[in-house]
DNA sequence: CACTTGACCTGTCCGC
DNA sequence: TGCGGACAGGTCAAGT
């Protein structure tokens, strides 16, 4: 669910929030979760400071200055989730339950408390959905020489942190297999049809997913750019015009935008730097709507199957076209 | 080679 | 109330 708006905006969250700070340690609770951080590369991540932040495709890149970069990628249910020094003045203080685990983390193979804590967004109706941290999901934790804390959370243990020396993150294979950014102003319609034909057997929601096609659009933003453009997902490339496929690239960034606007979607996990949820669900026209009226035609929202994954359209505004072009 | 399906995980929801 | 099973969806390996 983390797709290009959802780590845009922990991108952003996180420049705000651990820029120049000092890493003064490193725990993980599972070998799946943080890799290749054997004993001997801690040396490269503590006493090494925040450089800069940045992102590609739904990849983070945290830059050190030890000349290491940490590799993130949140998959489904990863959250990168700041806590600031609990001492320094307001903020952070989170107390759902009042049941406050106090127990600080000091092995690396018990970080995880028997407390499940605060159920994300119990009754609240506010942004907020961090319980106390760690808990049950944290699987990474990296500690700040002033003690505020930057939790990897991932309940189903999909995502992971990687360490790699800055100048080897160009070459790392799945680096370089990603395609153009959509968001990039020199990405042009006609690039975009090209590479889109490149897929051309197979359905117009399979190649938008593709990361080797167009980089960091999933589940939920293919769905709603493909309503936008009217375009029945389960069509094959080679029936979708040249003009359709441009009005699809128009009506992907729009997407995009407005989502980054809104901070993102939040399904059921996903929060950004901070704790806090995205709104863009409350705006979706087809994601997870299905059985409400399209706000074009007013007909019934359905949800079928597509590329393996849950797809929402409308079946009026949206038809199907089987002939090639 | 091009494309599709299954596996990886855990929590939630639904029906019985 | 409890329990089994389907489902959620990013990515890669395995299968067609």
């Amino acid at each position: 669910m983390p797709e290009l708006p959802e780590v845009e905006t922990v991108r952003l969250g996180l420049s705000r929030l651990i820029i120049g700070k000092v890493i003064s340690s490193v725990r993980h609770d599972n070998p799946k979760s943080f890799p290749n951080a054997p004993q001997e590369v801690k040396e490269f991540i503590t006493q090494a400071h925040i450089l800069e932040i940045r992102r590609r495709a739904k990849v983070l890149l945290i830059d050190l200055s030890s000349d290491y970069t940490l590799v993130i990628h949140l998959k489904m249910t990863g959250q990168l989730v700041f806590i600031g020094n609990k001492h320094q003045g307001k903020g952070k203080s989170n107390k759902l339950l009042g049941k406050a685990p106090k127990t600080p983390v000091t092995s690396t193979l018990s970080l995880i408390p028997s407390e499940p804590s605060a159920r994300f967004g119990a009754g609240h109706p506010s942004s907020s959905l961090t319980g106390e941290l760690p808990d049950k999901s944290t699987r990474v934790v990296i500690n700040f020489a002033d003690g505020s804390k930057l939790f990897f959370n991932d309940q189903r243990k999909f995502g992971w942190v990687k360490l790699f020396p800055s100048i080897e993150v160009p070459n790392i294979n799945f680096m370089q297999k990603f395609g153009p950014e959509p968001l990039e102003e020199n990405l042009t319609a006609s690039d975009f049809i090209l590479r889109i034909r490149k897929r051309a057997g197979t359905t117009i929601k399979a190649a938008l997913l593709d990361q080797t096609v167009i980089a960091g659009v999933g589940n939920i933003y293919a769905d709603e750019s493909l309503w936008g453009a009217k375009i029945h997902p389960a069509t094959k490339v080679n029936a979708v015009s040249d003009a359709k496929l441009k009005t699809l690239l128009r009506e992907l960034r729009l997407v995009l935008n407005l989502a980054l606007d809104l901070g993102g979607s939040t399904d059921r996990n996903y929060v950004d730097a901070e704790g806090k949820k995205g709104s863009y669900l409350n705006f979706a026209r087809v994601f997870r709507r299905d059985g409400k009226l399209c706000i074009r035609c007013e007909s019934e929202i359905i949800k079928i199957r597509v590329a393996g994954r849950g797809t929402h359209l409308c079946p009026i505004c949206q038809k199907i076209v089987e002939k090639s072009l």
